[in-house]
DNA sequence: AGCACGCCGACT
DNA sequence: GTCGGCGTGCTC
């Protein structure tokens, strides 16, 4: 008896090892299993059982398992038969992909007595993050047994008389001793041990009000009907629930998700960001109860780990989080919902490259689930995926709220109208006067500036062009290593930036990149007393923004100004005025979902205007007013952009038509670096013949990245084959030992 | 990725 | 004479 076993290494392969007498009939797919590898033993995965040994293998070299962590697989079999899949299809090492899904407690060796101890104590009610606080018990009547204290118990007690319930964690920072001493506090009766929300876990931290399923209107009655017909055949299908924001999508999910919990099946709920959707999780709490187990970054590795568990024994049923909750071991999978299924941060960008609301697909197909996505602006990615019917559409046309309307959308041309009092080009006369009157009518503004910076693209001062590649319709980056330089990120096109503009042949250019901090500072001159803040990474992590955000809704703050993450901010009723500060920015990204990503920027930061009844309006400040990204967005007609942008796809050569991979080479040498890249581009052309085009090589974006010079190509075909061919052709060229080489699925960025 | 083995410079 | 630099090669 053999076991392949996948083990947490960068290797493309599993290895093979034999499984000694006693373990046999206990291994299992799924199970982890202690092994040694060269001189280390290392945790891992088995993948399969095999009677025969593994062929072309000297069997000396086979060794035996030295142990088995699991009587029942850590990976149901569903799982880990996505997870191969997911391996062969990203191209990645399937121990890699196997790290995705383990949570660090279930990898490693050891698990510390102290872990042990807390997963008893887990119990089944709740998931949330807990913490054991320690209580003075007011009770007590006995004071023999108080006297009888001495040293840190004693100190101990009189800290938490004082200072009140106090998180162990916390006390064990001035008590070296705080943890026995609470206990030994337990047992004399004097003080309690309690599990209570983690402060610093928003999501179970406060108790929420149980509602009741609501009433629907037709169109979300026969979105839920089409799902539940779906969940009921037991076959997998796929859907696109479009609706605006308002329209009721949440409540679309929370009916399906109850429809599935009636089957006894699991949920997965994806969202963009977890930290960012404190609302969505409260709804679901509200209508399930805390037996949900909401993965985000602020978990510790116990409560992570703890929250695995109870999925993978069937406790908890609903997994919410981020892209890696596609991973969540949930039982009896029957629904996957992605909310905001357009947005760009469901695509990982290091490590394993994968795209979580593909897979998730891909996981609902083969466990039989119902996949939802949801989007006010689908993905042309999904659209494609309607139209070749591979997924149905279902529409939700009306805003839920009764009395709310679309906001008044205006756009102000940059090109002919220039900076306000502010002096700030971005600060517009118009969006000045639109500030000065919702300041005097004490409602509130957001600004959004989307400043995802790196070397800025050249804009025509006179008409507005972004300077684009003559062969790949993407915005060339301006380069200043060697001199000014324009340089295309997809084939290596470069022109030196005092060319004439395309368009009107005029050499006066305007360079793009101005970030929040400089509005932010622009406002606070230019509106004395007016309350401003800002909204971006640099001053809000998760789970500050929430508190930023608190403090808009509190009517603190008068005037927002921020990154994506004011666009998710929700519940904010008293916001007059939405502005755009530069609709462009976006535009000039190195990346073929550049329209694609302005459009639906623009239509999810508008939906944030005027909620409440009262009638908002949209500022939309861009050098292209004539973009038919920018023009669409403006007119809220989704159906032109998708028309407009998918021909253009069609005709560029881009997904969804074609598929691309991207081949990224990189080395400390930068010689070594760009040989072995074009030794790699000659061998693809060589495999791939006319089935598919290899773009490259060319620097790559990032130029330097650690000190590593870094090269790429990219590989086009209408058809997934070539390139596949290519990869594994590429697989076994001898290069260098110190590049490395990375391949990326799907590629969005090309960074 | 680790962790070996392996062949050349500054130290007890 | 050794300790240690990281080049390169393998891991069932």
């Amino acid at each position: 008896m053999f076991a392949l076993v996948a083990v947490p290494v960068p290797l493309g392969r599993a290895f093979s090892y034999a499984i000694p007498e006693h373990l046999r009939g206990h291994v299992a797919a799924g199970a982890r299993v202690l092994c040694e590898f060269g001189r280390r033993k290392l945790l891992g995965v088995v993948l399969e059982l095999s009677d025969e040994p593994p062929a072309g293998l000297d069997p000396a070299k086979v060794k035996p398992l030295l142990g088995l962590l699991d009587d029942e697989p850590a990976l149901p079999a569903e799982l880990l038969r996505f997870l191969r899949e997911l391996a062969e299809y990203y191209l990645a090492p399937i121990g890699e992909v196997l790290r995705l899904a383990l949570p660090s407690v279930e990898r490693s060796q050891v698990e510390s007595a102290q872990d042990r101890e807390l997963f008893d104590q887990a119990g089944v009610a709740t998931v949330g993050a807990m913490q054991q606080v320690a209580v003075a018990r007011g009770d007590v009547a006995d004071p023999e047994t108080e006297r009888k204290l001495r040293g840190q118990a004693k100190e101990l007690l009189t800290a938490l008389r004082e200072g009140g319930p106090q998180a162990i964690t916390t006390l064990t920072e001035r008590f070296t001793n705080a943890r026995s001493a609470v206990k030994r506090l337990e047992q004399l009766g004097l003080a309690l041990i309690e599990r209570r929300a983690r402060e610093a876990d928003r999501f179970f931290s406060e108790a929420v009000e149980r509602d009741v399923p609501k009433r629907l209107n037709e169109h979300q009655q026969a979105a839920v009907e089409a799902l539940e017909d779906a969940l009921a055949t037991g076959a997998s299908k796929s859907f696109l629930l479009e609706g605006v924001t308002g329209s009721g999508k949440t409540e679309v999910y929370l009916q399906v998700v109850e429809a599935c919990l009636k089957l006894s099946g699991g949920v997965i709920v994806l969202v963009p960001e977890i930290a960012l959707t404190p609302q969505l999780v409260a709804r679901f709490r509200a209508r399930f109860g805390d037996a949900i187990a909401v993965l985000h970054s602020g978990l510790s590795d116990v409560e992570r780990s703890r929250m695995w568990r109870s999925l993978r024994e069937g406790r908890v049923a609903i997994a919410i989080g981020a892209r890696s909750a596609l991973f969540a071991p949930v039982r009896d999978l029957k629904l996957i919902c992605v909310d905001e299924e357009h947005d760009g941060s469901f695509k990982q960008e290091e490590g394993v490259r994968y795209n979580a609301r593909d897979m998730a697909m891909l996981r609902a197909h083969r466990a039989g689930a119902v996949c939802v996505l949801g989007s006010a602006t689908p993905s042309l990615s999904s659209e494609a995926l309607v139209r070749k019917q591979r997924i149905e559409r279902l529409i939700l046309p009306q805003r839920a709220i009764v009395g709310a309307v679309l906001p008044d959308v205006e756009v102000v041309n940059l090109r002919n109208v220039g900076a306000g009092p502010s002096g700030n080009r971005l600060i517009s006369l118009p969006l000045h006067r639109e500030l000065e009157r919702v300041l005097s009518e004490k409602r509130q503004a957001i600004l959004f500036l989307n400043r995802r910076g790196f070397a800025p693209s050249l804009i025509c001062e006179v008409c507005g062009t972004v300077a684009e590649c003559p062969n790949c319709s993407v915005a060339l980056t301006m380069h200043r290593t060697h001199g000014d330089q324009l340089r295309c990120h997809y084939c290596d096109f470069t022109s030196p930036s005092a060319l004439p503009c395309t368009q009107c042949k005029m050499t006066r250019y305007a360079l793009e990149g101005v970030g929040t901090e400089r509005v932010e500072k622009a406002l606070v001159d230019a509106f004395a007393g007016a309350k401003i803040a800002r909204l971006d990474r640099d001053v809000a992590s998760g789970l500050k923004s929430e508190a930023i955000l608190d403090r808009m809704r509190a009517g603190e703050v008068d005037i927002l100004v921020g990154t994506q993450m004011v666009t998710k901010g929700h519940d904010l009723p008293n916001v007059a005025l939405v502005g755009v500060l530069n609709a462009d920015a976006a535009l000039s990204l190195p990346d073929y979902q550049a329209s694609e990503r302005t459009f639906s920027l623009i239509v999810q930061v508008a939906g944030r205007a005027g909620r409440a009844g009262t009638r908002g309006k949209v500022l939309i400040q861009t050098r292209n007013p004539e973009h038919p990204a920018i023009l669409h967005a403006c007119s809220h007609d989704t159906r032109a952009f998708v028309e407009y942008e998918l021909s253009e796809r069609r005709e560029a050569r881009y997904p969804p038509y074609y598929r691309l991979l991207m081949v990224r080479v990189d080395c400390a040498d930068p010689g070594v670096a760009e040989r072995t890249a074009q030794q790699l581009a000659a061998v693809a052309r060589k495999v791939v013949g006319s089935a598919a085009e290899v773009l490259g090589p060319s620097a790559a974006p990032l130029a330097r990245l650690k000190n590593r010079h870094r090269y790429r190509c990219i590989l086009r075909s209408p058809k997934r084959e070539p390139l596949y061919r290519a990869a594994h052709a590429l697989g076994q060229v001898k290069v260098d030992a110190r590049v490395r080489i990375a391949l990326d699925v799907d590629p969005v960025s090309m960074l």
